[in-house]
DNA sequence: GATTTTCGGATGACGTTGTCACCTTGACGA
DNA sequence: TCGTCAAGGTGACAACGTCATCCGAAAATC
């Protein structure tokens, strides 16, 4: 059997996996609103106040769930990436038709992996003394997040680039992502019912995959017609 | 001058606008939730409860900012759609524009628009008795804002049908509003910046009306190459 | 014109949540 | 062996959404 918990760095790793996992669990349920740091603490076999020796507060423990997914997605994305056996244009639909699952299976994780920045402060009161959100908190760090999300974004790039050209890639990278994530969401909120646009989020990946092999791969910069 | 307040039902309608220009207010100062219904009422000169009057609760409010929201841009693509100067390509562009502007301008309000349609009950506890959310409550309607929605959605459509043909529209108009959404939502996260993408939102707007009035007006379907 | 109904609004209360200050405890280094 | 230190427990507070209840005046009824 394992070392039944014995130092206590191993404790308190293990606490903050389960935390993380409580957290993630909870948001899958019922959306950012549903994660109770009392209701991740019970879960995780803590107290309330617990999380807070793990996390700044609430908004870390989201961040650092949100890196744990684009750190999943990113890895999903290199894989995809190094298959050896995949056309190029197989690799991008797939990238791309990644992220929308993702947005498919578990809608809340994707709402947080795409939060606004800058939307926790809530300035209540009128003096904004609230400097003291500790320069880098105990974790959760939006760094590591950005940081994850930036990996996902660099596999994306490196598929693109072997469609388009180097050159090309960054334009209709971005392209082919923002219209991904807007499949997404205009699916997600329900704003993409095919009673009145008669089409389905596959076949608007397939079309738009094409429309950008068409004019990309002609080498001419995106720039202006 | 106007009648200082006289009948029951204009003070009813009155609170009700400054009910839902509150809500507004606040809701672009500090997102979904800094619309507290207590500062909604207290800035519209009544106490808590009385928002009770005209909304069934905080979510039937920000669906009724939502629905007066999407009426807005309704009407700013009909005036682009209706403006006899515009060639069409510029209609579209103009639409696409229309839609990131807000999300620029009023994020919070964007985020609103786009909401995730169940997402409210949050089936606390474990029986689901909470079946009395009355039918049809006092105000705050969801099918307003469909309503709304669906107008914008419909103006939209007949825009990109004069590019691309009645049969094609639905789908390549669904491809556009899409990856305009995504766009926005991209620039909004803070996942569009340009030092990893080297492009703007108005430059892949303009990419994307190209490739589709290149490849949507050639009349063949959209399916499949 | 008197009475009854209706409904917008005020108020008190309850449960839940995020967050902090304070305390306890047990593992670790000296 | 002993002091340190951080993980965790506990109490407390303010703010929130929501409801039940009450009040008063406009409106409807007779």
């Amino acid at each position: 059997m394992m070392g039944v918990m014995a130092t206590r760095a191993e404790s308190a790793a293990a606490t903050r996996r389960a935390l993380l996992d409580a957290a993630a669990e909870l948001l899958d349920l019922g959306g950012p609103e549903a994660v109770a740091l009392r209701e991740v603490g019970a879960r995780a076999g803590v107290t309330r106040g617990a999380p807070y020796r793990h996390f700044a507060g609430k908004d870390s423990l989201l961040t650092a769930v949100a890196a744990e997914g684009w750190e999943r997605i990113g890895d999903r994305v290199h894989a995809l990436r190094t298959d050896p056996a995949l056309p190029a244009s197989e690799k991008l639909r797939g990238a791309l038709r990644a992220l929308i699952g993702v947005g498919r299976d578990q809608p809340h994780l994707y709402q947080v992996l795409f939060r606004q920045r800058g939307d926790r402060p809530g300035e209540r009161g009128e003096g904004l003394e609230r400097v003291r959100l500790q320069l880098c908190g105990p974790e959760g760090d939006p760094a590591a997040a950005v940081r994850a999300a930036g990996r996902f974004q660099d596999e994306f790039l490196a598929i693109v680039a072997t469609l388009v050209g180097e050159p090309n890639a960054p334009h209709y990278g971005a392209l082919l992502l923002s219209s991904a994530h807007g499949i997404a969401g205009m699916e997600l909120s329900g704003h993409l019912g095919p009673d009145k646009w008669r089409t389905t989020a596959d076949e608007l990946v397939d079309t738009l995959v094409r429309m950008v092999a068409d004019t990309g791969h002609r080498g001419d910069s995106p720039q202006f017609a």
